[in-house]
DNA sequence: GCTCGTCCTTTCAACGTTGTACAGACTTCG
DNA sequence: CGAAGTCTGTACAACGTTGAAAGGACGAGC
């Protein structure tokens, strides 16, 4: 049986009480009464109970993180910054898997292991804003991501119309003019997705040029595979573009490999954008240019506003979008030509 | 403020049982009483505190997995795979990284959360046995990955000698005989990064050919950065391999990325076969032979051992080996050549 | 009308911890 | 030397839940 603060209390000849004390490093303990104390806490090698502490406080020190996926190594990458992150407010991460799934992510944001977690950071893909309205748990939630909607959530975000533009911009500056855009999906709730596209069209009408729709690849999701069947469906079609901006890295990379089957050659005959920033786009045959939102940022942003509703329970955060940087990388995808 | 059974009690005019008996299906409640109190449960929108339940039954549903890191992707999938089956027992997971330090790994052992979480799954890469000797948290513990001890945990593991052998032996099959190892660390407590070198010389001296030195190639650490340094290496010395088996996954790929550079094709000049099977591996511009462990039946093992253990604490696994099947997956890296 | 049994509901205590309130001892100072 | 203050340790209750056991209502049988 484990060790309870009772069994050092009777061991040292003292009440539970100042064991507690002592553990909690309560200032009002002799010396000697400390020391006492802890000779028995260490022989019998107690450690507290942290459930039955913070159903005392209130608080469990544990925070969940909902992501679409861990095989997606940006989710792999994101989970790792908030895990870190958490880490160093003294803070531990329950990761639960939505699959992407309306449904899943209504589940996890209604009350997902309600009364253990003391906040939760979703990364919604096809939650809807009415899903949250009707939401009435009440622990404190950050979603990731960029969002519309006047509710009283934290949410993170880059600016990805903002960021498009820079991809598309920068094709555009390497003398690229049919720019295609892979990873459109008009049935999804999903928000970058939208604002990616919405990007990639103003940068096109500022530069003057058309934005035709056969150069628009939709996908079926956002993995390696939709990526490469979007562009085969696309070259099929004898669609030609000289320049790809993806969705994604995994779509951009899927594309790559496509490209190369059909002997078209990266960069020289089609240069291609990601966004992500994973680290598989620094290593492939060719590395791959990509637009990296600052991860470490977005999980530092995530934890601590947490942290400050966690603090400060009446003051919701209003919808309040938190920002977080970005950039973009050059890489052998895109280099040569003029 | 949360509602608890109490305020649910108030409102339906019943005790605080009642009501969780009504929560738990207790059968004697009478129908009216079990829709009386439903109705008030809902209109409230009482949700369970599960941190007192498991406060009074001793568990808290929550197991916690420790890996090196997320952003490698094969323990992003493991961790994936681990949730999932995790889920299918109405579990979850809390995850945390080691970095793959010795000494966080012996913390995490030590009591990582106590009181929280029911059980717990380690991927240890540094830990050493005596390490584990002196543990005195009662949490169950299972470990990933091939051990060497007569320690009462259970330990998931795939044959690493078998499966490096099996690689190896397919590169023989394709006509290879130079072949060098990447990933080998004498100074690690790793024993699967061993046991894939032992596979290595193990085959090579069956086949009669010799396993020279020049042939084995140190790295720091098992990153894609790691295998492109020690190709780097190994090709500046002169030494030109026929083929490559890396220890892992993103070993071969930094490995392939320095041959690309190099201008050596793969497979024609160099045949590669990685370990681990991630999903990277299956999209590059030369798709990647490798060894897969069976990464579900790793996490299925894993939880399914921790939940015997805690149904049946004294019966002590002894050290109890399981073991995963793995088998070895032909693409590009390897195709052609005899 | 009384006893007994059955079925439903409630009371009580406990899981391990900490905040509050308080008692006792010891110090300080006029 | 007495009053006031400070320091140290203790008792109690509470966090929200559930198992054990007791309580109460109701109908059946004599």
């Amino acid at each position: 049986m484990r060790v309870s603060l009772k069994d050092v209390a009777e061991r040292a000849g003292v009440s539970i009480k100042t064991v507690s004390n002592v553990v909690n490093n309560y200032q009002h303990v002799t010396p000697g009464m400390r020391a006492r104390v802890q000779a028995a806490i260490d022989e019998l090698g107690y450690r507290p109970n942290l459930t039955a502490r913070h159903l005392r406080k209130g608080r469990t020190g544990i925070l969940a993180l909902a992501l679409p996926e861990l095989g997606n190594p940006y989710f792999a990458e994101l989970a790792g910054a908030v895990i870190d992150e958490a880490a160093a407010h003294d803070l531990t991460v329950l990761l639960d898997h939505t699959g992407g799934e309306r449904e899943r992510e209504v589940l996890v944001s209604q009350g997902f292991r309600a009364g253990v977690i003391d906040g939760l950071i979703l990364s919604p893909l096809e939650l809807e804003v009415e899903d949250l309205r009707s939401r009435e748990d009440d622990v404190p939630l950050v979603l990731l991501g960029e969002r519309e909607y006047d509710l009283p959530y934290a949410h993170i975000a880059i600016d990805n119309v903002a960021a498009a533009r820079l991809a598309v911009r920068h094709l555009l500056g390497r003398g690229r003019t049919r720019i295609a855009y892979l990873g459109a999906r008009t049935d999804s709730a999903n928000r970058p997705a939208h604002l990616r596209l919405a990007g990639w069209r103003e940068e096109l009408a500022a530069a003057g040029l058309p934005a035709p729709e056969e150069l628009i690849g939709p996908t079926a999701g956002w993995d390696r595979g939709d990526g490469a069947e979007a562009m085969a469906r696309m070259l099929d079609a004898g669609v030609r573009p000289d320049a790809v901006f993806a969705y994604n890295d995994l779509v951009a990379i899927g594309a790559m490999r496509v490209l190369h089957e059909r002997g078209l050659r990266v960069p020289w005959d089609v240069a291609v954008v990601g966004f992500d920033d994973i680290a598989e786009g620094r290593f492939g045959a060719v590395t791959l240019t990509t637009v990296s939102p600052d991860k470490r940022a977005i999980a530092r942003l995530a934890v601590e506003s947490l942290l400050r509703t966690l603090k400060n329970p009446q003051a919701s955060p209003q919808g309040r979008e938190l920002t977080a940087e970005f950039e973009l990388i050059e890489r052998e995808s895109t280099l040569g030509r003029r």
